[in-house]
DNA sequence: AAAACGGGGGC
DNA sequence: GCCCCAGTTTT
């Protein structure tokens, strides 16, 4: 166990950054829906709003059968009501996420000529789109340097000791400024994967952490 | 049985 | 800021 990022020299601070993502990035080398999505700014927004709190072994399956039917807005919005609720049904959510996938694409189609925006401003205004998947746009599908911070991201980088904070915004804040930019894109996929694999909310897989000599354990029980 | 799941929207 | 959304998997 190590002390917290916040009370070490910035320096040191650094390279225990680089190696806690290094070492993440061998251990998870595959992102399911990131391998789904590519860099495509439609599948990614889809991707995103399919996953809100959902599992990535649920969303992957449905955002795939998805596309199959369907890779721009106008033909998903061809897709019968009925048959895309029944579609997104098994992740949960289906009546708020069927609703926000048409209305989406509805805007894309008549404001934008079927493209996705490439502006904060912009991205959040659609339905089912809010600061995290907005980022998450602009970050994978845009290559522009956005953070994105979801409760993985979140929960793991306070028990890291990185940042200290009850808020996610407040935490999207103090990454900012702690991780290089290059990283940000890479940070949210590894620790997604992380939180899923191994660093879990109430019960975390310390014994077969791969970061563990790097984490300072920090409400390891409370963080969600 | 309960908790968790890559949040977002309406109020 | 609070509360709801909803179905599936994990503990």
């Amino acid at each position: 166990m190590v002390a917290p990022i916040y009370r070490i020299g910035r320096r040191k601070a650094s390279r225990r950054i680089s190696a806690v993502i290094d070492r993440l990035n061998t251990s998870y080398k595959r992102h399911e829906l990131a391998e789904i999505s590519g860099s495509d700014p439609f599948r990614v927004l889809i991707c995103g709003i399919l996953s809100a709190r959902a599992k990535d072994t649920q969303t992957a399956p449905v955002c795939r059968k998805l596309f199959e039917l369907a890779d721009n807005p106008a033909s998903l919005l061809v897709i019968p009501k009925a048959k895309l609720k029944s579609i997104i049904r098994p992740i949960g959510f289906y009546n708020q996420k069927t609703d926000a996938l048409r209305k989406t694409c509805r805007i894309l189609v008549e404001n934008y000529e079927g493209d996705v925006p490439e502006t904060f401003e912009e991205l959040v205004k659609l339905a089912g789109i809010g600061r995290k998947v907005a980022n998450l746009v602009l970050s994978v599908a845009f290559g522009k340097d956005a953070i994105c911070v979801d409760t993985h991201v979140h929960r793991i980088t306070n028990r890291l000791g990185w940042v200290e904070s009850n808020d996610v915004l407040d935490t999207e804040k103090q990454l900012m400024a702690l991780v290089a930019r290059r990283r940000w894109r890479t940070l949210n996929y590894v620790f997604v994967r992380h939180g899923q694999e191994c660093c879990h909310p109430l019960s975390p897989w310390c014994s077969r952490c791969p970061i563990e000599k790097w984490c300072a354990k920090v409400a390891v029980t409370r963080c969600r």
